[in-house]
DNA sequence: AAGAGACCTGAATCAGGTCTCATGTTTCTC
DNA sequence: GAGAAACATGAGACCTGATTCAGGTCTCTT
């Protein structure tokens, strides 16, 4: 099934309109990262697009609008490298870790995109928590599959998903962000002694 | 030492100044939670403090500030109150699950302010780290005093402080804010495993 | 090559915000 | 109780930015 990409007002769009929309995009991306939800505006958005200012409107209805339909696109984005990523593990443990090396590798090459989902908590609260219960279903299911194989102690699949995906979270803020962009090899290692540790306890 | 409280340019306040840029900061903590900082405007916060515009800016030196101010406030709010519940643990396990517990009653307590500090991300970045950074440190140096005493396995204490205290918000992000603004008791239990399952596991 | 529609434009409008300032009021001090 | 200092005011000057619109241009289709 082939999504049809619409303009504002729910067009469909040519190939050319599918073209310029995407450019809108991407200008947004890097606006919105740069200048942060408030500071940024639609003429510098169209600027940085190359378009008038007119043709947002035949795309977007709103500013509100394409933020969510940015935060919508990266939350796909992370969700499928992790997804790859861990389907490789062989064990829970394993895939555990293979999904968080990809979250962090995401992290490194979109420092601005991670700052894009944080902004979300107040431009669009909907599509913030989208985000997060969407990144945690992938979590929860594994966890689920897990635990009735064995593989994990007596846990909670859910509440254990939404604590280890925030430990990720934050671990790539403080380290990467707030480092020099790049994961230290020794928080790797602490980070699968946290996730067993996790994993094992037993009630 | 006492604190002499300060207006715009660093101008002293007698008894009634200290009280106005009180009602100015209790304003303004209601309307940038109810309506997030792009929407909050200076006229709003004034007549929630029922004060004349030009009022504002004998107090504070623009819309950043104020809530700069805020952050600053609530953080230190949040800290005393977990330091004080931690406290009364007798190991490191029983302290830091009272610490939590005291989290997830002030988050249930100020829901708003809980949000006000996700702002901070893009509003005042500088605010937003020294807010995870002061929230982290606590942590640290408990938990090396508590490896120093044998309480716990081979751990970093740094990276295993970010990782807690990142679980915790999460968690009450979404049990308490998502859910029905209560924190459930399975919950707390489980959460009583994942910190032992982090703070025992050996590498 | 002509008509239909999709696409594009940026000046103009409009809503709303920040911040200043001239003026008035209160409180303190002696 | 008079002068000084602090406090308070809100109209309005000045911005900024979202959104509209009337008038183009491009690109298919036949």
């Amino acid at each position: 099934m082939t999504d049809i990409v619409t303009g504002a007002g729910g067009r469909a769009l040519s190939r050319k309109g599918v073209e310029t929309r995407r450019r809108l995009l991407e200008a947004a991306e890097q606006v919105f990262a740069d200048l942060g939800y408030p500071d940024a505006s639609i003429v510098k958005i169209t600027e940085a697009a190359g378009v008038g200012q007119g043709t947002f409107y035949l795309y977007f209805a709103s500013k509100q609008e394409i933020f969510a339909e940015l935060v919508r696109d990266l939350n796909r984005r992370i969700r499928q490298t992790m997804k790859e990523a861990s389907s490789r593990g062989t064990n829970r443990l394993e895939s555990e870790l293979l999904g968080f090396g990809a979250y962090f590798r995401f992290t490194e090459e979109h420092p601005g995109l991670y700052g894009i989902i944080r902004q979300a908590a107040f431009v669009s609260p909907e599509m913030f928590r989208f985000h997060y219960e969407t990144m945690s279903r992938g979590y929860i299911e594994g966890l689920r599959e897990a635990k009735a194989r064995g593989e994990t102690g007596d846990i909670d699949p859910e509440i254990t998903a939404w604590a280890l995906m925030a430990a990720g979270e934050m671990i790539g803020l403080r380290y990467i962000l707030w480092g020099d962009g790049r994961m230290p090899e020794r928080v790797v290692a602490e980070v699968a002694r946290i996730v067993r540790g996790v994993l094992e306890a037993e009630t």
